[in-house]
DNA sequence: AAAATAACGGAGTGGAGCGCTCCGTTAAAC
DNA sequence: GTTTAACGGAGCGCTCCACTCCGTTATTTT
């Protein structure tokens, strides 16, 4: 939401009639086809997302010439918000509850459930370098974590990353009470993600997830 | 599975050639179609079940006249694993234990991505009284623990079903690594679950879920 | 005011996919 | 050899979806 609008009015020098219709339907186009696409899964139909924004279907492809395109555009703008949560959290003084706020408000925003299309769209390089940028800033996140002995010694960046990931999942019929038990659930996890002094004797099962996961995941069908 | 192998052994007294295909087929069938749409969703082909099974779609039409019959049957058999889960948590010594028994075994089960069905599935009286027999055993398993005194208090037993429901939902393409990340992630609510001295400091936030978002799930849309 | 331009909406098209049926085939039972 | 029972899968009809085409509407230009 914040980057959506920021970056607008960033190339938008004064336009009106018909002009300043289009630029606000860009951003309606965005608005609608993130909230589509994290509700209804990637598969959505398009012309869901025209009418969500109140707008024909040909504004929409006269903007994307395919859905591809419009995938693609939807997971960068998530990755930089993903960034932007990073951000936000290292500028909070105390390092756990920087950490705390990063994965909340991941999970809040919720666009990892365009994970669903990880096979169906090509890889392009823009998404590789948001995607960099993003990794790089949520390292810095936990590493300041674990330096200040706040995070169990035996997680890594990549279990928060799942952590996130299993929390975007939205159920397929959203229900009233979603929100409550998301939280109630993170906060569950962030509670099991905190050091303790007993954290040797329950030690994390199995291997540290490796990020070759998401080649596998992106690259490979 | 134990429950499908049990169930069909005790109702075939001995058949031979056809008849004896007949019933293999019913087996392969039920696993086949847990598979596929425990994995896939509940909206994946019939075919994909047939083709599974390693059985033509004739087969399967000739046991289920619909696709939703075959749902439903599945969501019953489901809600007997539920049970049969609970049954055996029950029976471990260790309050705690049971409980960390329960929900390891329900995620890994993972049937709860049969919900996306909400919507589109008639509910029948089956499969009401399947789920009240389950829910009742899980909350004996939920008030043993909290008896103990070894589950955190204001964890409910719906907190319990929202973090088993949370975790069967399953990535879109599954890779190598995701049943050591769901391991860890569980290990790491479980041990938000416990009952600790400073519980009371960071009690869960929001209220406690209700049951009503399941009608709300499975009765309107 | 008329012509040109630019953005619009949405009906329509082609094609893919899916639930389910129909029928020719195969093998056991008699 | 005939009957019976279970089988497999091609194909039908339908729904749904990505995308296009074109008539309409609003703004800008002359």
């Amino acid at each position: 939401m914040t980057i959506l609008v920021t970056m607008s009015t960033s190339e938008r020098p004064r336009r009106r009639g018909r002009q300043a219709e289009a630029a606000r339907n860009d951003l309606r186009l965005l608005a609608a086809a993130r909230e589509v696409f994290t509700t209804q899964g990637a598969d959505a139909p398009v012309s869901a997302v025209a009418e969500r924004a109140g707008v024909g279907i040909a504004s929409l492809y006269r903007r994307y010439g395919t859905k591809e395109e419009l995938l693609q555009r939807l997971t960068v703008l998530a990755a930089e918000q993903y960034s932007e949560a990073a951000r936000a959290a290292l500028a909070v003084e105390d390092p756990w509850e920087g950490l705390c706020h990063y994965v909340r408000e991941c999970v809040a925003f919720g666009p990892g459930s365009l994970a669903p299309i990880a096979g169906t769209v090509r890889f392009t390089e823009e998404m590789a370098e948001a995607g960099r940028r993003s990794d790089e800033l949520a390292e810095q996140v936990v590493a300041r974590a674990h330096r200040a002995g706040v995070l169990r010694a035996d997680a890594t960046t990549i279990d928060v990353f799942l952590v996130i990931e299993q929390f975007s999942r939205r159920p397929p019929v959203p229900t009233s009470e979603d929100a409550n038990a998301r939280e109630r659930l993170v906060a569950l996890v962030l509670d099991g993600l905190r050091a303790r002094a007993d954290n040797a004797d329950f030690p994390l099962p199995g291997h540290a997830p490796t990020a070759e996961r998401y080649d596998e995941l992106w690259n490979a069908g």
